[in-house]
DNA sequence: CTGAAAGCGCTTACAG
DNA sequence: CTGAAAGCGCTTACAG
């Protein structure tokens, strides 16, 4: 009268206790096949897992978490799901996870600390086994976080975080993507530059303005008479009415720049189409060059110069480090320059 | 030598018993306070819910799950990121849960039935407070997860769902934003109408559809010589590349229609930057509505007239279900024009 | 109004 | 190689 996984179960199969009831075996030798305890006969692991698989088993997450197993699931944690760029790289980091047997959490904090530090303490009372922080808020939080994660044992990594701290981040080289944009468009002949949004006093702006010096001490440039920034000091979202009102600013300049290197693709575009409804042609009269490699800016008329993240590599060195169990220090990917139509020869060549 | 409030703890407070212990309480007091039982005395309530606060105390939502109380956890299930109608969705329902006290976890699908389905066992085995279902890709796994929701007895809501489904849903009347492009274009002047990636044998598409139909009855129009439908079967995506396909294919039409309704904002951007490019006046010569109300169709030339879904009054209503426990049934929105410069009077008035 | 018991589903020691 | 114990942090009965 053994029981023989062949058999259809009596009830419900919803606790490693049912299951071992079902196969005829003790709930200890379930979870030491869950957790790969190599203490377990062959011939009982493969009854074990074929009947998990055929009764679609899943052991409670809640169980594992209580007891300090590893839960599976990693937190992410990001400001807002509104711009392109972000999605992108949630969806990237979302696939990557899922291929490395990962499940992920995410949460959302509009960019307010107060939020994020809420958040984060909610991971890691729930006992992920890792957490992600997308975009750069944590600067006023970094202790907090930093003392909570270490008591935790958490691994954590921020992606792309607006400045070094002392957990793992990964992130991209926005002084070499500046570098990048206006090597091409020193190539097309240009000399005179119009930095829409990006603003030296902000973090990402800063990390490419330092790109734009480091070039123009190599090449000679002078940034007080060839570079002028236009940008605001609140504006609200980085979008395409971001780009439309600098453009403006941008029309209403005394001697006009040929180029424009915008802070990303939305305001590039946002730009573009402004300065195309005031009877500007795009490249023959202003050069526009976008950072980000969205997709809108492949279905614009003309198509977008700008500069790619490679958000892949960025979220495969990610969940590397939280794999890895890497406890600090930096990785920075290089860009790369995706050329379009709306950069051209200076005065239409 | 009784513990007061304000005393420092001798060690990290993180768990109930720890705080009974620095209150001079027994954790069953605590508890109760947590879970607004009526029976403490309003001193100590207030007592512990100051300490709660001054130490930054948050009970564990695991040991919570685990013994049946609520987690104050929704679990939010997609099919992508990619889009930004849903994009706008999900950070639209994270902010109406919030507000509601409630945390949100997302979890994408890549519209695979197989992974849908882990997803909700993953969900009800976390003993979520609820479900909500964004999208409609549950066509194939609606008994599986329906079984799954009732006997763990966690509240689901479908968002926007393909067909109507036995679970609560809240959705957008599809049809009738149809009627409101349509009745737009024909006070215009319009008489034919090419509609661009609206598949009446799709799911989305066949709702679209009834709209139309239902207003050629009424306005005796003639489905066969009126309307054209430009679709793939196979898409890709229902993206701005999936509109300049459309629009070129458009483009070689013997008799072209004046008016173009597409099937959301971004195959309308892409099919009218298409249809510019080959030399066409938007809306003199071609009129063009979209469906959305994204943010790109206000920031392209000329400014998309479209279709708001009203978002906001949809998660609304999808955390009203989900929190009063509604077992059934279905709530349609309206929804509204958002009238642009891309549509204008036939022959350009 | 508050204290002591049982147990949610699991894992990690410890025995056999 | 496998079984029985303790316990993770909490809540929901039940006593006092």
């Amino acid at each position: 009268m053994c029981a023989v996984s062949t058999e259809l179960p009596q009830g419900p199969i919803d606790s490693t206790s049912a299951l071992a009831r079902h196969l005829g075996l003790s709930r200890w030798t379930i979870s030491r096949v869950l957790n790969g305890h190599p203490e377990v006969k062959p011939a009982t692991k493969r009854r074990v897992c074929e009947a998990m698989e055929r009764l679609g088993f899943v052991p409670s997450p809640v169980g594992r978490a209580l007891r300090g197993g590893r839960t599976g699931m990693v937190g992410v944690c990001f400001q807002a799901l509104g711009s392109p760029i972000v999605a992108r790289r949630l969806a990237v980091l979302q696939r990557v996870l899922r291929a490395a047997g990962l499940r992920a959490l995410f949460e959302l904090t509009d960019g307010d600390p107060a939020i994020e530090l809420e958040v984060v303490r909610h991971f890691v009372a729930m006992r992920l086994d890792g957490l992600v922080l997308v975009g750069g808020a944590t600067a006023q939080n970094e202790e907090a976080i930093a003392s909570m994660l270490a008591s935790h044992r958490t691994p954590a990594v921020l992606v792309d975080p607006v400045r070094e701290y002392t957990l793992p981040s990964v992130g991209v080289d926005r002084g070499a993507g500046m570098r990048l944009a206006l090597e091409h468009l020193l190539g097309l002949g240009h000399e005179r530059f119009a930095l829409l949004g990006i603003d030296e006093g902000t973090a990402y702006g800063g990390a490419r303005w330092r790109g734009l010096r480091e070039l123009a001490g190599v090449r000679r440039l002078s940034v007080k008479r060839q570079f002028v920034t236009l940008a605001e000091v609140e504006p609200g979202g980085l979008d395409f009415a971001y780009g439309r009102r600098l453009a403006d600013r941008f029309l209403g300049l005394e001697r006009r720049p040929t180029a424009i290197v915008a802070l990303n693709d939305q305001v590039a575009v946002g730009a573009m189409t402004r300065l195309q409804q005031a009877g500007l042609d795009v490249p023959t009269e202003v050069s526009v060059v976008g950072f980000d490699n969205l997709d809108v800016g492949a279905h614009v008329n003309p198509r977008l110069t700008t500069v790619d993240q490679r958000v892949e590599e960025l979220m495969q060195g990610v969940v590397a480090r939280l794999m890895g169990g890497v406890s600090g220090g930096v990785s920075i990917l290089e860009p790369r320059l995706v050329k379009g139509e709306s950069s051209g020869p200076v005065g239409g060549g």
